[in-house]
DNA sequence: GCAACACTGAGCTGCATGGCTCAGTATCAG
DNA sequence: CTGATACTGAGCCATGCAGCTCAGTGTTGC
């Protein structure tokens, strides 16, 4: 459980960043190396780097070095954590009309 | 557009903690007022009203002062935000998968 | 073999964030 | 009127993050 949350804490704050959703984007196209994928971004490789590292480090992407070149591959399944917990808060909106629908026809029940 | 990519960062963001996610959670039950949403974490309340105006102030939540009580109400639009976001992935994946489709049938289209 | 390439590591800076306290203001209840 | 309540503001501290540079390391191509 405080796992879970420590996983939404790093999902949502790591895409927290136009630079880091911009590499979700593209990888969303296809897998691209590391340089690749730096090259539409006006900042240093060590810079680019640390978002990439970010992005790995919270299961969004899979990455792996052939040679000396390191392939960025998006993994889709981390991103449903985030739909899990919009259909959490969704679920949670519709209790509670449930809960105020049956309060309207049944005052008793509640209290 | 940059005004879009830096709504999606502010709202990225202030769901990246587990108290503000809490906080929205609680939200969906329905109104409450800053004092007894505080009652529930274990942090000075000067702390904890800074998580309130950062969802304020990225329009997760609305909150209006009435003599000296300040009721916070959740914002559910917002959160309609990261939805399209990840519909925009969606469609993106999916584009790929028709232009794979339409390389296979016919490769000279493409390049 | 050597140059170019694709990272990688170390370490610095400035700024934002999350927590705290302490002191203040405004409102409400009695 | 007074005390309690419900914030609010100022300001401090530690940590973390996003960017930078500079100096490597390991691979590839010629």
């Amino acid at each position: 459980m405080a796992q879970y949350q420590a996983v939404l804490d790093g999902v949502f704050v790591a895409l927290g960043d136009s630079t880091r959703r911009a590499v979700i984007t593209r990888l969303g196209r296809g897998p691209a190396s590391v340089s690749e994928l730096a090259r539409e971004f006006p900042m240093a490789l060590p810079s680019f780097m640390k978002h990439i590292r970010t992005l790995e480090a919270n299961g969004l992407v899979r990455t792996s070095k052939s040679g000396r070149v390191r392939t960025c591959e998006l993994d889709r399944a981390r991103l449903t954590v985030v739909e899990s917990w919009l259909d959490e808060q969704r679920r949670t909106w519709e209790g509670r009309t449930d809960r105020l629908e049956q309060f309207v026809t049944d005052p008793e029940e509640n209290l």
